[in-house]
DNA sequence: TTTTTTATTGCAATCGTTTGCGTCAACGTT
DNA sequence: AACGTTGACGCAAACGATTGCAATAAAAAA
């Protein structure tokens, strides 16, 4: 049989006195006399006494609890967020209940729900694939619920995004292959509702354009799924299928570049030698992998940190809401390694 | 400004009831008009009511939410254990809050104290490599708190346990690198004091013994951190100073067998002709590296939704946790790639 | 018409904790 | 001796929902 906790209850009757002395005894408030405080402390360490945080949160109407809604755990760059969120939320005292949408809007719209019903204290949130539409998220912002989106940002009113810098980092990677001498480049572009596909691309076609090199949109290619075997059979059609060969592939994230660079090698094709190829994300398995592939690193880990920080600020009010600046983009850096390398330095 | 949540009481008030008559109203108990029934509903669709699961938490002394204890979010196993819980956990209703112990014993205590505060409903975890001692969850367990320990197991008396079977995963590896014809195999080792470690142990030392080749203590070596780094260096130590040199590593996990790959390469063996590797735990990036890496899959979602109905089972007390069975063994699969095979089958 | 039954609802306690306000005795001041 | 202070503590309401036990009125039975 489960053995109840000691409560507050327990102690005063033990002793014979109230409740709200016993209270304040725990809690060292003045009006409470040396002795009595001594003795309730004795005993509630003897019965091993721990307050009942439920309680506590009907009391005060917050939980120290925040909500983490994201697509998917099982991908490297969102663990290492969690892994961030989990640090600073720990450290300052909250709790952290997740869920994973699996990206799926109706996910995404229950766990709310239930979060809601928990009593959060707020909300940090990356949407799932599904998600076109912020109405949801809308309502919550003009209750005045906190909410944090990180990673997968959406552009309404009043939100408070921690990104990366996608078209910086794509920017950069593009401009890595260009100056190694590739010019022939594709990208492996992500779904096109995301705003962080967006900008890679983006930062795609500012590179090239830089470098005053023409934009051809047969090198721009969709991979909606972005797992490897998709990277994979992209990759080979239009190795097969283009006319003028590409030499170099700019992937949206490192499961596609991964797919391209299978696909090179089983064509034939050396890299770096023949083709560049750069990621996003820098998957752990990126140093692991011959040749060790280039990748832009994201900082998940800082963007969970940074982006819980900035959250639980708000729900303590150190920070208004109106006041912070609605975006925080977070740099992005380069991992030059070998499978873009193809001069010396 | 946070607009609050209508309550029962709310409801009451604008329908001149008593709460008791919304309350039961809502939930179709008898002895309700219907027209009072109707007005309560319609209402409270209005106003967009949500019961607050804390009052409800503190009546009932549920919280309808699950603990979770892990040592590393990010670590592929993990998170794919956490992808099977968040799953079974959704799917019956109830929140997980997750904590990270940074394989920190005293994380892991004050994860225990908060969670306890939070009244959760039950535990799962996987302890910290400093975890030596169990007292802590022994006196849980005395307390009638439910807890299911995955992949890390103690061994204590009424402890709940879901683990692979690492024995004969270890074992299936090794016996298909001496059927491969290698018989210099090294063992890249686990933390002595986790089980799965030894466990692993045992099944590389009765694969040896059962196709008769003697045990030499100078292959097996710990390797207490478990990255590729240190898979690397221990590697390249023992090609430096052995005397027979190795011709295959089988790595407590995918990290370590990388690494040894790496450093093989780098010494200038081949893969899989002069020398052979397997790994554990089949990491995503064991089919994209070169050679493929074979290794041992663990069915870690499998794991976490099988903890996660068990706990919830006995939570709900439709299994007697005297009457279960203490461990769950689910089985691990060989699976055979490019880094281990050198004869055409 | 009186009594019994039935349908519908309200009261109040409960879960554990906090907190504004009141109480009461002991003490000091003039 | 009468008064004000002060120190130490208890009462009771509140947070939101549930639920056993009345309570009330209307309908049915006698």
């Amino acid at each position: 049989m489960k053995i109840e906790q000691a409560t507050i209850k327990d102690i005063a009757r033990e002793l014979n006195v109230s409740s709200s002395t016993v209270s304040r005894a725990l809690k060292d408030y003045p009006g409470i006399s040396d002795e009595t405080k001594r003795k309730v402390k004795e005993l509630a360490k003897k019965l091993n006494y721990r307050p009942n945080a439920i309680a506590l949160s009907l009391r005060k109407s917050r939980s120290f609890t925040i909500g983490v809604i994201i697509p998917e755990v099982v991908h490297f760059f969102f663990s290492t967020v969690i892994s961030g969120i989990e640090e600073v939320a720990y450290s300052r005292g909250y709790n952290v209940i997740l869920t994973q949408t699996n990206e799926k809007l109706d996910r995404e719209q229950s766990s709310i729900d239930t979060m809601l019903s928990n009593q959060i204290d707020g909300f940090l949130v990356s949407y799932s694939k599904e998600t076109k539409d912020f109405n949801h998220f809308s309502r919550l912002l003009d209750q005045g619920y906190p909410i944090v989106f990180f990673d997968r940002v959406p552009e309404i009113p009043n939100a408070i995004n921690v990104m990366v810098d996608d078209y910086q980092g794509a920017f950069d990677a593009v401009s890595h292959l260009i100056t190694q001498g590739y010019s022939r480049i594709v990208h492996l572009a992500g779904p096109k509702n995301l705003k962080i596909s967006q900008e890679r691309e983006r930062g795609y076609r500012d590179a090239l354009k830089n470098y005053g090199i023409a934009i051809n949109e047969e090198l721009i290619v969709e991979c909606p799924i972005g797992t490897s075997d998709e990277g994979q059979k992209i990759t080979k059609s239009l190795l097969d299928n283009l006319k003028q060969k590409p030499d170099a592939f700019f992937g949206n994230n490192d499961m596609a570049a991964v797919g391209a660079m299978l696909a090179c090698k089983a064509a034939g094709l050396r890299v770096p030698e023949d083709v560049g190829i750069v990621g996003f994300s820098n998957w752990q398995f990126c140093s692991m992998i011959e040749p060790s592939l280039s990748s832009v690193a994201q900082p998940g880990f800082n963007m969970g940190a940074k982006a819980t920080e900035m959250l639980l600020d708000i729900i303590e009010k150190k920070v208004n809401p109106e006041e912070v600046k609605d975006a925080l983009t977070l740099e992005t850096e380069l991992l030059v390694r070998k499978s873009s390398v193809r001069l010396r330095g």
